[in-house]
DNA sequence: TGTCCACTGGAAGGGAGGGCTT
DNA sequence: AAGCCCTCCCTTCCAGTGGACA
């Protein structure tokens, strides 16, 4: 042991206690400061259910961090420990994970069947088929069901309404059993383009969460350092600071929480027993290019070359590019690394898609005569995404390449 | 006022990859 | 083994468009 290299780490203290966990977004406290009101509203909504009466289903909308998906997994939590099993099962689904039709069904099937052999293959079968299996799934259990479809916006928006659809009317074909569908979103103009027998049955009852202010915020924090730190590991200041900083991104207690418990790791790593104000600035700091390296690690290969393509023409000095330029470069990047290019109209989706995550700034520009067409630039630190890029097989071929530079004659 | 550029973005469909059913 | 089904990733085709310029 002696000389190992784990050894240092062996016997560091952490000023974290035992369970960091407290501070990730997916932990669930016992109580969720300032969602009282949302929570007893929901509640009473599914109580109604509980007593017979035809379930109302709830549309819930609000920003990321405003508490949706805790309020809802909060609310879960409770049915659990009222011990009313045989009357309700309450479960929840990311739509962001499960986006399709059949997915929906099977998932949802599944958690009735406890038998392995029969449940539901991920694959294979109609999905009428998996409807009708889920629906006597259902109601041979004989009770309330309860559906939380999270991000329900993105199942929508890739799959259009038909599960819904089929969701909100499964009632009609249910003799002992009911279904109950909480829809959460953070879009909240997506109701428009559902059915309008949709819309109107989804949103029985409607919820907003408003953004936290930096007060609450505090509170929050507050709470949960509580759990995870002993007293005074936190210096004063540290809180509302992290608090203010969350604040301005439209309230996102997600966001605050991140900051704490990275802020902490930082102080962790240098051995300090303090968490300082600083260390929030460099955690800061730190999320934000983690969360970059992220996007940019996990892009498949063509929308990588697109990317280096943007960064290398900016290099040169050509900051605001179109997408037949983008395109140019891609297509030479990838001759130069032995890959066929895609077309064009595909280029298009996935310069749209690196818009959407943040890499890069798309905005579709009339040039007049000069055609129309986006106007791109890329909205990272060129050296650090290289960094990233270059620890791809495929582009690390393409190191030395320089794009040709425009001669433009004027 | 109309023209025309360089795309945009919708629609349809193909085919590969997964897997069930008969 | 043949016939289906669903999803993902693409291609092909094409009508539509904002605005500088003639």
């Amino acid at each position: 042991m002696e000389g190992n290299i784990f050894q240092p780490y062996l016997h560091a203290e952490s000023i974290f206690r035992e369970n960091r966990d407290v501070l990730r977004p997916s932990y669930i406290p016992d109580s969720l400061p300032h969602r009282e009101r949302q929570i007893n509203q929901l509640a009473s909504v599914l109580a109604t259910a509980l007593r017979g009466a035809a379930p109302s289903n709830v549309m819930i909308f609000g920003k990321t961090g405003t508490g949706k998906t805790a309020v809802v997994k909060y609310v879960g939590h409770e049915f659990r420990r009222a011990d009313i099993e045989d009357r309700v099962e309450y479960f929840y689904i990311n739509c962001e994970i499960v986006d399709t039709p059949y997915g929906v069904f099977q998932n949802v099937g599944n958690r009735f069947i406890q038998d392995f052999d029969e449940r539901i293959p991920f694959t294979g079968l109609s999905t009428e088929r998996v409807y009708n299996l889920l629906r006597r799934k259902i109601d041979d259990a004989a009770r309330v069901v309860v559906i939380a479809l999270d991000e329900i916006d993105k199942l929508v928006y890739k799959s259009g309404d038909d599960v819904l659809y089929h969701l909100t009317k499964i009632n009609d074909d249910l003799h002992q059993a009911k279904v109950s569908l909480i829809g959460i979103s953070n879009d909240l103009k997506f109701t428009e383009f559902l059915d309008p027998r949709v819309k109107s049955r989804l949103s029985d009852e409607k919820m907003v969460f408003p953004p936290y202010n930096a007060k609450e915020l505090g509170d929050i924090l507050e709470q949960r350092a509580q759990l995870a730190f002993d007293p005074g590991v936190i210096e004063e200041g540290v809180i509302p600071l992290i608090a203010a900083l969350a604040a301005q991104e439209h309230g996102d207690a997600r966001r605050a929480l991140d900051l704490l418990r990275v802020s902490g790791e930082l102080a962790d790593r240098k051995g300090r027993n303090h968490i300082t104000e600083v260390m929030v600035q460099r955690a800061k700091n730190k999320l934000e290019l983690d969360l970059v390296i992220e996007a940019v690690r996990s892009l498949p290969t063509h929308s990588k070359l697109i990317l280096l393509g943007i960064i290398l023409q900016q290099e040169v000095g050509i900051a605001k590019l179109t997408t037949g330029e983008v395109y140019d470069t891609y297509s030479q990047l990838c001759r130069r690394a032995g890959l066929g290019p895609l077309t064009q109209r595909r280029v298009t989706d996935l310069i749209s898609e690196l818009d959407m995550l943040g890499l890069i700034n798309a905005k579709v520009k009339s040039f007049g005569r000069g055609g129309r067409t986006k106007e791109i630039q890329s909205s990272v630190s060129a050296p650090d995404v290289k960094r990233i890029l270059n620890r791809d097989e495929v582009l690390r071929e393409l190191r030395s390449y320089r794009p040709k530079v425009q001669t433009t004659l004027i």
